[in-house]
DNA sequence: GTCTATAAGGGGATAGAC
DNA sequence: GTCTATCCCCTTATAGAC
């Protein structure tokens, strides 16, 4: 409002709001706190969300649909050899967990955080919905070059195997406390060597 | 001392705040739930719990306590060699997260709840300092076992990769949804595979 | 003297109204 | 923006029952 373009306040909101709700967790953060940060009005950020769990949508699917272009990225990178594109997809996330201050990904942080939410009836709509379909969509890729890889039969117990490790990273960053400034370094070599193994294991196979 | 009459009162606050933190997440569940479902009067609870992060310390400390006494006993039973303690470690694990409704791992799930809690100046108290101990020194059987295996350049990367897919299956197991009545055999069994093959893997290099 | 039951204080949450 | 309504949280204090 003071001279300068308004710098799209839902954006500002949304900073905000992502760098709370991730560093401290989405029940630790009230939305006053994010006004402030934001440094938007009360009206400011209820006229664009209606809701906390509004918000809190919006956070993960905007976090979701960053990761989901990052990894298309890598994976196009990759080639079109499918072990190493799954090495290639469990290296970017790697890649992303070592970023400073990281904690995992908020998608499966927030379904511990709501164990109890969402599911009545399958709802299809909130947080935590999403943050399932989000999760259960971001499968595809690896899925379809394990299949590849090692046929129909092997191919989904390996896809099973690379979430596993993908789960056990985001899993292990999300521990992390706050004034932990060293990142896992050495869990993202191990997760990238035991899954390059198991993909030699099931090349070796074929 | 304590209770004369009654059937350890303490017990049945332990095992009524334990299922509803589990179930739920520790901060879903406020103390007049845990009340009501103990059956006690509040002065009964903080009688013997002052706040309720003592309680919540009490009910991770108790889990901790029989999970390690659990892992001991499947390893004892599992012999000498080092790769069949490794490959029972992560079984029992495995069923440990297979059984109904189990919810994955409290200590790991209540670090995601409260991330940045008692690491200031290295605190010693506290649920998160509770939690983050028992983590570390649940670590030491199966990095005994991992060098042993793959020797002392080898060896840490091995152990680090067990606690990968063991952090992955407690990770899985945390965010099914209460609905949710398959448990995860999948992951399990995927799992168990894929540190079978990394124990040959390690086995066949020393 | 413990245990149970009830009431109330003090703080902070979301959300709406002006 | 400020101010308010409403609700739930943890915790303490008071009163009754075995």
């Amino acid at each position: 409002m003071v001279g300068t373009v308004k710098p799209d306040v839902r954006e500002r909101i949304l900073d905000a709001a992502g760098r709370l709700f991730y560093a401290r967790g989405v029940r630790a953060v009230g939305m006053q706190e994010i006004i402030d940060e934001a440094g938007t009005g009360k009206s400011g950020l209820y006229g664009h969300f209606a809701t906390k769990d509004d918000l809190v949508e919006a956070y993960l699917e905007r976090w979701s649909t960053a990761l989901a272009a990052s990894t298309d990225r890598a994976l196009r990178e990759a080639g079109e050899d499918p072990g190493d594109r799954i090495v290639a997809a469990v290296t970017h996330v790697g890649q992303r967990v070592l970023r400073e201050g990281g904690r995992g990904c908020p998608l499966r942080n927030y379904l511990v955080e709501f164990p109890g939410s969402g599911d009545e009836a399958g709802a299809e709509t909130g947080p935590s919905a999403l943050a399932r379909r989000r999760l259960r969509e971001s499968r595809s890729a690896v899925d379809r070059a394990a299949r590849e890889l090692a046929g129909p039969v092997d191919g989904p117990v390996l896809a099973e195997q690379v979430r596993l490790v993908v789960d056990g990273l985001f899993a292990r960053a999300a521990r992390r406390s706050p004034g932990d400034d060293a990142p896992p370094v050495d869990a993202v070599l191990a997760a990238v060597e035991m899954v390059r193994t198991m993909v030699a294991h099931h090349r070796g196979r074929s």
